[in-house]
DNA sequence: ATAACTTGTAACCACTTGAATTACATGTTA
DNA sequence: TAACATGTAATTCAAGTGGTTACAAGTTAT
């Protein structure tokens, strides 16, 4: 099991748009980038442009990011590609048996120590910038 | 997406050996605590077995605890039962186009930020025992 | 206005995984 | 030997992912 790659893609098209800001950058260029096809990025960039991440217009060629690169969080894309619902990271088992001590108290007691373990994720995701990504690229980059 | 059930399972179940320590927990009867059927529960108690977290054998009603309650963390059950292969919680696009500067350098620039987010979720469930969990469920059963 | 191009979506497919279930071989014990 | 337990394989069903095609609707240049 692992997080969807809507996620790693979603931060793949921001870097490029910041990237190649001064280029046009179509679902389809995006996509050549990213090696996959245009439907599935402008899918992604629909998800993006509802977060309030992107500027992307039908008709208009071309997606252009809508915050301050300094301005979205690793944390921003990962909810706004939803490829975890909220509170859901960890699938609990429902209708324990409630005839029983552990089935009857499992569910409340689980629940906040995987609150706090999915927080710390989203804290780890918070802390990184797009900016961030797009200065590890350009650096990793010039050693090539 | 969410992490499969089969951790909070594996946490019901060594709860469950804990609290109902004086009787034989067979899967038959852990099954009906966890509400699910026996088959299932073999699984998940042999994926506890090859952690070296119960004692279970063909043959021989019931398992048992292998370990210190307060020596099992739930990181060890995590783990255990194998929701998510090493490093792979965040799944990453294959095969990006190399004649970009984004394609070619995106992978190596995520994957230590994915690993450090990873390290963080890790880091949370390994501070949490079965013991804090056993003790959680005697606790909230008190107000009921 | 029309042609060419773009985005936005819906629909479908193939594939993988999860969970439930059934079945049965193997091991243990009375 | 009978009764019961575990180990495990096979099957089924549902859901999610990613790839693909198709097409409606918006935009722009001529």
């Amino acid at each position: 099991m692992s997080i969807s790659t809507r996620f790693s893609v979603g931060i793949h098209i921001l870097s490029l748009l910041e990237i190649n800001k001064e280029g046009v950058n179509t679902s389809d260029f995006i996509a050549k980038s990213v090696n996959t096809n245009p439907a599935l990025i402008r899918k992604i960039t629909g998800m993006l442009k509802n977060a309030g991440l992107v500027n992307v217009r039908p008709g208009i060629a071309g997606a252009t990011l809508a915050k301050e690169l300094s301005n979205i969080t690793l944390l921003d894309v990962y909810h706004a590609v939803n490829v975890v619902s909220d509170k859901e990271l960890f699938g609990i088992h429902e209708n324990p048996n409630p005839a029983c001590t552990v089935g009857r108290n499992i569910q409340d007691t689980i629940e906040p120590i995987f609150s706090v373990a999915e927080l710390a994720l989203e804290k780890a995701l918070g802390v990184v910038t797009i900016e961030d990504v797009v200065k590890g690229i350009l650096e990793k980059d010039k050693t090539k």
